[in-house]
RNA sequence: ACGGGGAUCGUCUAAUGGCAGGACCGCAGACUCUGAAUCUGCUCAUCUAGGUUCGAAUCCUAGUCCCCGUACCA
């Protein structure tokens, strides 16, 4: 196997150009869960993320628990979210880290941020800072205690901090802005009192920070360079920087270096399941699943517990990647990735889960055989197990069909098949009880074949499992489907109970396995022939006495209609709203936009202004809004009188153009601009090779004619040149060539694009048309 | 409504102005002592409208739809 191709997405993307940059010399994430619950399949995306980023790029990854709020938290959770990473095949960094390592630096940082009038002590209530802090469109008011004065506050915080107030009387807030359009900036808290036990500070602080204030700082203690999260927080951005902007490193004083940086990706969302804490909290309190560990839990814990690999989970993390796409991914790719790995890892062995009692009607009254089975056919490593043979034995009850349809592969009247790995048996009879239920069979048996190839080379109709009657040994098997019953839950609190699968564990009371099965230890997988991948619950099984859960079904493609809450809607994709542009709807933009430029003055007026040399009207509102825009517009216009060329440029290229220089002092004069615009229409210079001049010219500024000779890009028209270059291109790509010869014309563009790049200043259409030359 | 994000096969995800690719699912066939696995083949996509360009998923303009943000949670 070659190693598989590392992985590209946009975070790696910015990690090789901060690299490339010198920004980063080395590359450190960390994952930060909050001890409040476990971790489940959601983590396991952001484990993978954080610690396989460290370990491509030959970094550190530091696991770091969240522990800034005592309420929720507890030690309980440390332990198994450590035990969970280790399992899912990952190892930090240094020792496990704490938030509450650095509560001591986080109130130092607070008392500065006072000092330097930067934060400020509030008296207001809960709800006074939550009416005050205004809405998305009015807004915030500011507090009456945010003029207190550094001396006041530091000693109000002193107080907050030694425990003299009561939880909620006072609280720590930011000095930003409480007009702020990102409501996060509107005077973020910073410190709240909590006269509340921490699992690891015991009682030594009453005033916890709050995230927004403690992560940026954690983060940038620990030397983290990329602090990845998930979408939600992207508004918390702003403050995330606004707190290293303004605080400094301990150690040297200095502004943080390096200094994180905060990304965010989509978080995982998988169909037929719940992750948020609060709903999965939910199933453990209220009974509906026996614990965070329970099977049917999307939790590291529960998933390992039906028998979910390590590799499962890290292949299924691959599989979906990395983007910013708000996405829900389909269950059948987990349960793809679960199956791949359990294939080639489980013994098979066999088991019954619901018998039906056959009888051999010339099998040897009294004999018993003992048939060696390979665990694994594929794998002779793992060895055999002794399976017994006789006269009684048991199939699976919906192996059986009296009038079975057309292809039917099993056992019915008349039918020969195969015991797997035993004889071919011949369906003689059917027995029934009073109410005429098939209570048995009775077969004849070819003891000519045993070991499952007859002596003339026929075929059977099919194989099922069996197993001996007597001999095989009663065991637990639940079977786990999926939690729910819907494929995207109601977001609501409540309401997604109502739609948890009831199926979602059943056992089977009838069931029994094979009699090495059952001295199988905890925590093995195994393939039930036939039904399923199972594995023996490591909590529940006993020696001798395994307990069985079901991790996942055998892909089956014959009777998809058979379990009910596989029956998976396929979801539609949206359909597309069509447009009518006659509705008023569409059209309330623009209005709305003109109502907005008719009060403002200024604005109409350079809006008309545009209007009058023939600028169209969708153009020259855009043109018109930034006054700056607008004056260098006719700045150019004066040097170069063309308007509709002019507005061709400002639209398609300067917009953008300028809009990455925003705010910045322009390296030219309108009317230099004027004039580069008039060469780059002129014919002087190729279409493409005016962008790139423009491109140029806008950020260094300069004198157009002497840049064109400076940057290469005066016109190539020489005839050999062109031959020349064109020959060297088609030379490089023999096998384009053919193809394009062969029909595929699409390819002329690649040609011409990797024409045009060595012949910088050529013109695209006399490129083109030699180019055709050369290729006939 | 304000701010921040996003839109590519049914699903997830690539393509950074030049061949719309891969995977899952689905379908068909081959093979098979598991209706599994394996193998082969097939179906299927750039939100809309304009523009720039020899060439646009990608750049520009406008629009549409979706997600996130008003906890003393994280």
């Amino acid at each position: 196997m070659s190693a598989p191709a590392k992985k590209s997405h946009f975070l790696t993307d910015i990690i090789d150009a901060d690299l490339a940059a010198g920004r980063h010399v080395r590359v450190v994430t960390r994952f930060p869960p909050e001890p409040n619950g476990y971790l489940h399949i959601g983590h396991a995306k952001s484990i993978c993320l954080n610690f396989g980023l460290a370990r491509d790029y030959g970094g550190d990854c530091h696991l770091r628990m969240d522990d800034t709020n005592p309420t929720t938290e507890d030690v309980d959770f440390v332990e198994s979210i450590q035990e969970d990473v280790k399992w899912l095949g990952f190892s930090w960094t240094g020792p496990t880290r704490f938030a509450s390592d650095y509560f001591d630096f986080m109130a130092q940082t607070a008392q500065d941020l006072i000092t330097r009038g930067l934060a400020y002590v509030d008296s207001q209530t809960v709800e006074q800072v939550r009416d005050n802090r205004g809405s998305f469109e009015a807004p915030g008011v500011p507090s009456p205690f945010r003029e207190r004065s550094v001396a006041e506050n530091l000693a109000l915080f002193a107080r907050m901090r030694a425990g003299q107030e009561p939880d909620g009387s006072l609280v720590l807030r930011g000095r930003i802005d409480m007009a702020h359009p990102n409501l996060l900036m509107r005077d973020p808290l910073l410190f709240r009192i909590r006269h509340a036990h921490h699992h690891r500070t015991g009682d030594t602080w009453c005033i916890y920070p709050m995230y927004d204030f403690a992560h940026p700082l954690e983060d940038a203690l620990e030397g983290i360079t990329h602090s990845i999260c998930t979408l939600e927080f992207e508004s918390n951005r702003e403050l995330y920087d606004w707190v290293l902007d303004n605080t400094v490193d301990p150690r040297t004083l200095k502004p943080w270096s390096p200094r994180p940086h905060q990304y965010e990706f989509a978080r995982l969302a998988l169909g037929y399941t719940v992750m948020s804490k609060r709903k999965l909290l939910q199933l453990v309190q209220q009974g509906r699943v026996r614990g965070w560990d329970d099977p049917r839990m999307p939790t590291l814990a529960g998933m390992r517990r039906r028998g979910v690999t390590p590799e499962a989970l890290r292949d299924f993390a691959d599989l979906v990647g990395i983007a910013k796409n708000n996405s829900l991914v389909d269950i059948g790719k987990l349960e793809f990735c679960i199956r791949q790995d359990l294939e080639k890892r489980s013994r098979r062995g066999l088991a019954v889960l619901d018998p039906l009692a056959v009888t051999l009607t010339n099998y040897p009254q009294d004999k018993v055989e003992s048939l060696e089975l390979p665990w694994l056919p594929q794998d002779p490593s793992l060895g055999r197990r002794a399976v017994p043979f006789s006269k009684h034995i048991l199939i699976e009850r919906e192996d059986f069909a009296e009038e079975p349809p057309e292809d039917w592969k099993r056992m019915a009247p008349g039918r020969e098949i195969r015991l797997y790995g035993a004889y071919f048996v011949t369906c003689t009879g059917v027995d029934r009880d009073a109410q005429g239920k098939v209570v048995g069979l009775r077969c004849s048996v070819d003891l000519h074949s045993k070991g499952g190839e007859a002596a003339d080379g026929r075929q059977p109709a099919g194989t099922v499992h069996w197993l001996d009657a007597q001999r095989s040994v009663p065991a637990a098997v639940r079977l786990y489907e999926r939690l729910l019953k819907v494929e995207l839950p109601q977001g609501d609190e409540r309401a997604f109970l109502e739609e948890l699968n009831p199926n979602s564990e059943r056992v089977c009371p009838q069931a029994r396995v094979e009699p090495a099965l059952a001295q199988l230890a905890g925590g093995t997988h195994v393939q039930f022939v036939r039904t399923g991948y199972f594995f023996s619950d490591p909590v529940e099984s006993q020696p001798g006495n395994a307990v069985w859960n079901r991790t996942i079904t055998l892909r089956d493609t014959w009777g998809k209609s058979s379990q009910s809450s596989d029956g998976r809607p396929t979801r539609k994709k949206e359909a597309p709203k069509p447009q009518l542009t006659e509705t008023p709807k569409i059209s309330q933009k623009p209005v709305t936009r003109a109502v907005e430029r008719a009060a403002d003055a200024p604005w109409q007026a350079r809006f008309a202004a545009l209007v009058e040399l023939g600028v169209e009207e969708e153009v020259a509102d855009f043109l018109s809004e930034n006054q700056d825009l607008a004056l260098l517009f006719h700045g150019a216009r004066a040097a170069y009188a063309k308007v509709p060329a002019l507005v061709r440029w400002f639209k398609n290229d300067l917009a953008a153009l300028l809009k990455s220089r925003a705010g910045a002092q322009l390296p030219f004069a309108p009317a230099e601009l004027g004039a580069c615009l008039e060469l780059c229409d002129s014919g002087a210079v190729s279409s493409g090779a005016a962008r790139q001049l423009l491109a140029h010219f806008v950020t260094h500024g300069g004198e157009p004619k002497a840049l064109v000779s400076q940057l290469g890009l005066a016109k190539v028209d020489d005839a050999a040149t062109l031959t020349a270059g064109i020959e060297a291109v088609l030379a490089q790509m023999p096998k384009e060539v053919e193809r394009y010869r062969a029909g595929e014309a699409k390819l002329l563009g690649v040609f011409l694009g990797a024409a045009l790049k060595q012949l910088r200043g050529a013109d695209p259409a006399a490129v083109r048309e030699r180019l055709l030359a050369a290729l006939q």
